[in-house]
DNA sequence: TTGTAGGCGTTATCAC
DNA sequence: GTGATAACGCCTACAA
């Protein structure tokens, strides 16, 4: 099976004309005459010319593509900021290429450089929660491939990023549960790794040493894979349960943690917030469908993926080298639901 | 800013070889001796020497990467669909093209022409809720480029399909409803010219007839935008509730509209099974955790993804036309959960 | 105003 | 065994 489609050596042919005259007839060259213009683009437009972008990005190197790189698509933060990229990418007439790295630095690593050999014109990245040493995106990036980054950052890039108010975001998760009432906040996370554990942890640390409490070390626990392994999670619980100062409320820093622990909890018929509170980082579109609702910091996915991208096409597009790069930090929404408010003694 | 790689060219200059020699050298040709193809070979892997793809794609007028086309991204059946499909592809080192139609017909024209002109190899689509005409593929499909339908199909392009078995989903998940003791089941579902729609729908019905009840017209409602549009569902779910004889039950035909219907039965605070039980065709990871808890007709979404990949790369890879198609119906699993459980009386 | 020629990186054919 | 050459489809100096 082969798919043929017509090129200017066909119209040249027919037309009886030279490929040259052809293509800049088509690209409306001052050079041409009118007539045989005209005559080209009728042609063109009868047989559905389409230029062939595989020639066309070999010519120019440029095959006007970005690569995205996410750990998961399967996860409604992700799946909004591409929705965010598609859309900008789309207007700017690049193709989005989407590529999960599913938390694994090695697929990461060979995510990046198949991207990158397939010419794609810039790529977009949320590391991944293994990702320790970033040599891979540092290598491409040296040699001129523009990078940017959002969500799960490194500064060992000079470049744009594109992030949620992480600390401000987790201050705020941590700061409702202080006022609704709970002392033994715990926090579950990811890999310390990442920036967005860093941060969100610091902004939890933050907000107990604020209203005057330690930070209890036996209450953090650290998921390395994020939630995508559900043992992972179970084990981190159990051991916040079996605590002789059970916590009595828990705040998690990702969606995949957010949801695990919450199912977990409920098969364990651990009652909410009764029990424990809960409140997540979460872009779940059903979190208020939730049982019970999830208090949840959102971040905006949509927006994040949107401007990582105008930034990205920034780059690409740019004529002389950048060296001043940004760093957009996009405010996050707390949304108070059920599984966070203290119920009437 | 300009993303350099070394070439054949390179490779042969600094070992004053000729680019032929080189290229069968990296290809292992037998007519080369071993000295030189040692050498080529250190010589590549030392300066890490990578085929430029689009380079290969020229030539050999196959690009290794398949586009797809959903819906919508941010919607767990598909999320699901594609990890299937990206395993599958990346597994035959093919690359995977995603874009989003968002249940418009015009986006899906674009798209397929986009991509076609992109020269992927094959596609894999699923078509949108505002499609009734596929002449746009059926043009691409006789000019030789192999597609592969899923989830929502169409007979209209002689070709291979993976689907679930949404007839016996939706007879099972009405039937489970009818043995609760509900009798005033009424359907929310997508628009008509949807394949899935209509055969889910036979279900329900069949169902129905076989408890030896009427199918009510009142009570089936279609969205058009599939859940999109969530003013849609609120309508369709109010002309419902507004019935004489209320329905008792619901049965929602898609991801969206059992969330959105969930969502919105609980902003009215009806209760849900009490007043009105639920079951949907849902692939939410987080169904267990609903409020209450969603009875659900989940699809094999990573499976059907697989399947239709294997399938699509047969197509391409075949060296001769294929005339036989395959049909997959691959089977659905309804997960009983509270929403749909008749409480004791 | 139009045409010729060369090249983007790779591969395949054919000659040496 | 190795190399020269043409070709994939497009673009662009440079000639004519």
């Amino acid at each position: 099976m082969k798919f043929e489609a017509i090129t200017i050596k066909d119209i040249a042919k027919a037309l009886n004309l030279s490929v040259s005259t052809v293509s800049k007839a088509l690209h409306g060259s001052h050079e041409i005459s009118k007539e045989t213009k005209a005559q080209v683009l009728a042609y063109a437009s009868k047989y559905k010319y389409k230029p062939n972008p595989i020639a066309q990005s070999l010519k120019k190197g440029r095959s006007k593509s970005i690569g995205v790189i996410v750990c998961n698509i399967d996860n409604n933060f992700f799946s909004q900021a591409i929705n965010g990229i598609e859309s900008v990418a789309r207007q700017k007439d690049y193709n989005v290429i989407i590529t999960q790295s599913q938390e694994s630095y090695d697929r990461e690593v060979a995510n990046s450089e198949h991207l990158s050999s397939r010419s794609v014109d810039g790529l977009i990245i949320s590391l991944s929660a293994e990702t320790r040493n970033v040599d891979h995106l540092v290598r491409l990036h040296e040699k001129g491939l523009p990078i940017a980054l959002f969500d799960r950052v490194t500064d060992a890039i000079a470049t744009h990023q594109v992030i949620a108010d992480n600390y401000k975001g987790a201050y705020e998760a941590t700061r409702h549960l202080l006022q609704q009432g709970f002392r033994r906040i715990a926090h579950i996370t990811s890999s310390l790794s990442l920036s967005i554990t860093v941060e969100r942890m610091q902004g939890y640390r933050q907000a107990l040493e604020d209203a005057g409490l330690q930070p209890d070390e036996r209450y953090i626990k650290l998921c390395a894979h994020g939630g995508m392994i559900q043992e992972e999670t179970r084990l981190a619980l159990m051991q916040l349960l079996e605590l002789e100062d059970r916590p009595d409320a828990i705040f998690t820093a990702s969606d995949r943690l957010s949801t695990t622990t919450l199912s977990l909890l409920r098969q364990m018929y651990i009652e909410i917030p009764g029990q424990i509170a809960l409140v997540g980082f979460t872009n779940s579109i059903s979190a208020d469908i939730f049982n019970p609702a999830l208090t949840a910091v959102v971040q905006p996915a949509l927006e994040m993926g949107q401007q990582i991208t105008e930034l990205l096409i920034q780059l690409i597009e740019s004529k002389r080298p950048v060296t001043s790069f940004q760093k957009l930090v996009l405010a996050t929404e707390l949304k108070i639901r059920d599984s966070s408010t203290r119920p009437p003694a």
